[in-house]
DNA sequence: CTGAAAGCGCTTACAG
DNA sequence: CTGAAAGCGCTTACAG
């Protein structure tokens, strides 16, 4: 029986209206297999005049793909991933291929629903910022039913099957520092949100893998000073939230230390914009009295006076890769070939607002 | 015949290791109908034991839903978006709706292409923020398919079946006029790239929908001067494309003028960040020699020096409001009850940019 | 090149 | 509460 006012018209309906069988209306419509020309062409008129608009539902059902990707990430309006997303949004659309989206706050429970969500809605393949580098089961569990996953921005532990496409957060943190040990600093302050893994990092040998990139800069800049041969002070590691309130308060500790630093380093764009209002803030002269770097190279870090010396993030290229990554994957030439890792450089881009110590 | 060993295992695999029916098990998992306690236990240990996903093609194909939303942006980098984004997903997921996102780069063509691809994947609903106000047949021919679409930010003529959701451009940018005509300025520059608008909307009577949020601003700030009894000077509106770069040379034009604007008001932040920086180089002090107001409330702006007076946008609400919207349009409530238009206010934020003309 | 038939994996009346 | 059967709208061997 045909659907004729309930929904939209059926491939029956285009096939009775072009006087041909359901198989040969879909083969015209579909692009697939041999049709004639003169067929076709009716096929193609009576849906026109239908209004006939294909169910990719059906259609994915059988082909076994939906040509949807999955994209999680921990939060959409942080430029940093809103430029990533662009990233992948600009690989996958021209290849045909949708982005399915999750923001999941930070939350693995999120995360987790997400991943079965998309697992249910059979999307082709995954590409995640895990919300947690130690929570990985899910992930792991979705790659072996067969669902490629590309980790983005961070690795996972316990997920070694995923590609992955990441910044050398450790590298360019040790830059950044050294970059400031050269100006003459000694006391060089950090704010990051990754405090807690203080202790984890400095015991030696620690490589393992599932660190946040804010705990990978940690490990960074602790490094950097080990090998200028300074020693590390924790308290010159201020924690904060994930906020722009907590590193503007964090930022305050620092600069109110019986010996404050004379350069503070930030692990990321938002804990930046805090830290360097406290800094305005508390009348200390940039960059006479205290150095400040940032990380990300948002527009705002060359509208601020003095311009502000940053760790640039190559953030849309990071979503281009991921995505190209997956794309590669699911063309089933790399099926499954052994999982890929990339690794983007960030770059040191020295500008007014780090100088030597005085 | 099963598929044992080619896919991820099918509802009769489970019915068959639950010792049930196909229907039994479906009712067990899905949470339909009615089940024995006995049975849905018997039948979720088996659905756990074999690692069964549901497959949500098959179950959409029946009910009818697909419990996703399309939405459709410019630019998905641009922070205002990137925040509207993040409030659409802040209130469809916890109500159990997915997000397919594309990104259109401001192509009508893009936008289309999405629109069909959508309406193929069968979301519930599309959320659209246009790439141009003057075309929307496709989105007409969407809602009479029966797809209901929300437009974000902007109206689009011919299409007045559908929900809004925007901001008082108009007025705003009235607001913001206002605030510097009441500085005693009488020379107030725009930085727009709605420019090529200008003639078009000087003659009045002009009321017909389908104009960008930028067209609006202009004509807020020219109505505001023309009760103010001012004349307006197409010198004094700079045209620019939408990129910092472009405003920065549009600001530069206004400040090399012959008898250049004490104040400049830009109609977007991408523009704004680019007019700001180019005052900045002019060597022109803020706010004693020129004043300056930007459009959305951006971090940035209270980092600079002086910080930056500024229409604040509810950005991260316009997306809230416009998902609500949707997802009340679904629960059929209001299936087809008429079209609800939500009107967001916009705020003006004093802060130094902004003095009396000297 | 074309069509009849089977089948993708579910849900939904319908009868018991 | 349960199950056999029909059906959602397509694509895919298979035979002609």
């Amino acid at each position: 029986m045909t659907t004729e006012r309930t929904g939209s018209p059926s491939l029956i309906d285009v096939a009775r209206a072009a006087g041909v069988s359901t198989a040969t209306a879909g083969r015209a419509l579909g692009g697939y297999g041999q049709v004639s020309e003169r067929a076709r062409e009716r096929v193609l008129r009576a849906a026109a005049e239908l209004g006939y608009r294909t169910n990719s539902l059906a259609r994915s059902m059988i082909t076994g793909s939906t040509h949807t990707i999955g994209v999680i990430v921990t939060d959409v309006a942080n430029p940093f991933f809103a430029m990533a997303l662009r990233g992948i949004t600009d690989v996958a659309h021209p290849a045909g291929f949708e982005v399915l989206l999750v923001n999941t706050g930070r939350n693995v429970e999120a995360e987790q629903r997400a991943v079965t969500v998309m697992s249910e809605k059979r999307v082709d393949g995954i590409i995640v910022a895990a919300a947690r580098p130690s929570r990985g089961r899910h992930l792991k569990q979705t790659i072996d039913a067969g669902v490629p996953v590309v980790l983005l921005d961070r690795e996972v532990s316990g997920v070694s099957e995923a590609d992955t496409v990441t910044i050398d957060n450790e590298h360019a943190a040790g830059e950044a520092t050294r970059h400031l040990l050269e100006l003459g600093h000694r006391r060089i302050g950090l704010v990051t949100e990754a405090g807690d893994e203080f202790g984890r990092l400095r015991r030696p040998g620690n490589r393992r893998k599932g660190l946040l990139p804010s705990a990978l800069r940690l490990r960074g800049y602790l490094r950097a000073l080990e090998e200028a041969g300074l020693p590390v002070e924790e308290s010159l590691v201020a924690t904060a939230q994930y906020d722009r309130e907590s590193a503007y308060e964090a930022a305050g500790r620092l600069l109110s230390l019986p010996e404050p630093p004379s350069a503070v380093l930030c692990t990321d764009n938002v804990l930046a914009s805090g830290a360097y209002r406290a800094v305005q803030d508390s009348g200390l002269r940039i960059p006479e009295e205290i150095s400040v770097v940032g990380f990300d190279d948002e527009p705002w870090t060359t509208l601020v006076r003095p311009a502000l010396t940053v760790v640039e993030q190559p953030d849309y290229e990071l979503g281009l890769r991921a995505g190209r990554q997956l794309l590669h994957r699911l063309d089933g030439g790399s099926g499954s070939a052994k999982p890929q890792s990339v690794r983007l450089r960030a770059t040191l881009v020295v500008r007014d607002s780090t100088a030597c110590r005085r």
